[in-house]
DNA sequence: CTTCACGCCTGTCAGC
DNA sequence: TGCTGACAGGCGTGAA
């Protein structure tokens, strides 16, 4: 479900409410949905640990908690993060319960339950291959017009495939790299070292701005991505390309198309596109 | 090392 | 109305 702008749409309406606040207890209703360590022993670490920060790396939250320890949640496809009060109804696919001192609840609900959490020491967060081995992203001070030149020149996979590899930059996903390449002028398929300086500059100018304007609109709800106050996001009504297949393009009046890139629908203009 | 197909899960929707 | 197949915002694994 989420990438970057929704997970970060999340953590910031999210951390305010669990900042500060001590966990009592946790119910883990779907056990497998806890990769480290065992679902028990996970519980007993989090139970009486207090929320001290929460912070994202890619389309990772990190709950940072008292006593060093840090617990991770990637929400995958369907991965839903609620604070709730007491007298709010509980998520027909709720998964965990954690509970607080004050009686509130942070719900983790997930329909595919394809999701995953951990808890850990923050010096063994390396653990996690897809949380340590991440690429810089966008918006950061990492992610600069020579790093995308680099990971560009060798490879002559597909750009889309390419944008869509965690390990070289973190945080893109299925929406946000047709957005970008439709942003940039650039088709799908092209091989990744067939791009000009010219669009290699482009593309790095709408990766970042396409990140950017998803974050502002806090996020994009198709079915069922939520912030953590339960809200829908906004961006689904500045999308150019994704999810509009026969519609027609905002510039050139065009029908945007569908295909398959790396086994992922991908949305395009076949005329603003090469 | 890069690239690709596949599996993991469950729900929704279009088409017949 | 009921059934079937396609599709869904992600990522780890194993094979080529």
């Amino acid at each position: 479900m989420p990438e970057l702008p929704e997970v970060e749409t999340i953590r910031r309406t999210l951390s305010k409410k669990v900042q500060g606040k001590t966990i009592r207890c946790v119910e883990i209703l779907l056990p497998r949905l806890i990769k480290w360590p065992s679902a028990p022993e996970f519980q007993a670490v989090v139970t009486h640990k207090t929320v001290k920060n929460l912070a994202r790396r890619g389309k990772y939250l990190l709950f940072y908690l008292s006593e060093g320890q840090v617990m991770v949640v990637h929400l995958r496809m369907t991965g839903r993060l609620y604070y709730r009060t007491p007298d709010m109804a509980r998520d027909r696919f709720t998964h965990l319960v954690f509970t607080f001192e004050n009686g509130d609840e942070l719900l983790y609900a997930d329909t595919r339950t394809l999701g995953t959490l951990y808890v850990m020491p923050e010096g063994e967060l390396w653990r996690i291959s897809g949380l340590s081995q991440m690429g810089p992203e966008p918006l950061s001070a990492e992610f600069t017009l020579s790093y995308l030149q680099t990971i560009l020149a060798k490879r002559k996979g597909k750009i889309k495939s390419l944008l869509l590899n965690q390990n070289l930059i973190g945080g893109l996903g299925n929406i946000y790299v047709d957005e970008s390449l439709a942003l940039a002028g650039i088709h799908p398929e092209r091989a990744a070292n067939s791009l000009t300086d010219e669009e290699t500059k482009n593309l790095f100018q709408a990766i970042n701005q396409v990140i950017q304007a998803g974050i502002d609109h806090g996020g994009t709800t198709f079915r069922d991505y939520r912030n953590g106050e339960g809200k829908s996001g906004d961006h689904q009504r500045h999308l150019r390309v994704y999810g509009r297949k026969n519609q027609l393009c905002a510039i050139c009046g065009s029908k945007i198309e569908r295909t398959e890139v790396g086994g992922r629908g991908t949305h395009y203009c076949p005329h603003c596109q090469h």
